[in-house]
DNA sequence: AATTATAATAAACATTGTGTTGGAAAACAA
DNA sequence: TTGTTTTCCAACACAATGTTTATTATAATT
């Protein structure tokens, strides 16, 4: 991988730009964001914007594959390298990273953000979690496909209002909660 | 209602309009839309369309508000106006509506879509569905938000992949499955 | 510290979509 | 038919886009 260690001015200018713009996505959705206001926000001549990225989703594109990047790295560096199931302390720590990272992951799991994250989460779950779904043969694909985006999403919305409330519960705790509402359904709280 | 019955010209004007985001909804995002190429797939001129119209966002919220009014008029229509649940039958009535008019709901839905949309079906959801939840005094305000947010996500998730695959299943076994999947999660049914 | 390489800037440019306007032509309702 | 309303057409100023050039500033290298 590139690790020719980018020219420190490099560096500083994509920080601000990154900044700026998970600052202006709190507000507008990205298509709302234009590249003038960015680099304004940012201080940034919008040449040199021009010079890293082709627009603001390609902006966005590229924070969101290094999140997914990170994710993937705690998926991979955890226990669950041998077991195709996330578990509760992989989820954990995964709501923890997203909690140290809370403005970033607001966004990109937020409604303003682009549907491609979304989907690659959703992408990476199915390689994990529910692959054991998959693999029962008593399920067909289309039942499967169902049973997946139903988890995922809504495990998702769970994340994103979690964190929109500030993350009142703690990780390990909120991994306890989903995997139950996965695999119990909403009955098994209030009844 | 507005029931004064539009000029001719203005609904064979507003048809072809929408009937264009629509089509062009299934390739880009609306913010990929522009006014101009709404125009000139509708055959429409420019100066028309802002007659009716503010821009394309403007365009897809009135879209968005006549379908809620339709949900709305199917909800308060049925036997359910009583009780404050959504029952099977009335979760039938409403897929039915919707397949008959896939093409649009596939584009609402979608990520393509707008997130508005999608939150608007959460608060009707959430004054009927799971207005028990709330009612519960066991249940914590944090607790619930987490479980509706779930809840409604998951079904539009499913709803939405129903509508792509061609609304393979019928109406009555889909509400079946949603209302298992949301009460009893996903393990009700591989194991 | 001096030299070389490269990144950021400023200014200008053509291009494109936006939103508005006024008048002519067409379609409607009566 | 007559009067009304809508659409069309052409033109307009305006703003954001994406590109290019020369210049300045900063970093990496020796």
């Amino acid at each position: 991988m590139e690790y020719k260690k980018e020219d420190r001015r490099v560096r500083i200018t994509k920080l601000a730009i990154r900044d700026s713009l998970v600052e202006l996505m709190r507000l507008h959705p990205i298509s709302k964001v234009s590249v003038k206001m960015l680099c304004e926000t940012a201080d940034v001549n919008r040449s040199t914007f021009y010079a890293h990225y082709a627009d603001q989703y390609d902006l966005l594109r590229q924070i969101q594959a290094e999140a997914v990047a990170d994710i993937k790295h705690h998926l991979t560096n955890k226990d669950l390298s041998q077991r195709a199931e996330i578990t509760v302390p992989a989820l954990t720590e995964i709501l923890q990273y997203a909690r140290d990272n809370r403005d970033l992951f607001r966004v990109l799991l937020s409604d303003n953000g682009d549907a491609s994250f979304r989907q690659e989460v959703v992408f990476l779950a199915q390689q994990r979690t529910i692959e054991k779904i998959r693999a029962d043969e008593h399920i067909d694909l289309r039942m499967a496909a169902y049973l997946e985006g139903f988890a995922v999403s809504g495990c998702i919305s769970v994340i994103g209002g979690w964190l929109d409330e500030g993350c009142p519960d703690e990780p390990a705790a909120l991994a306890e909660l989903i995997t139950k509402l996965l695999f119990q359904g909403v009955s098994w709280y209030y009844r």
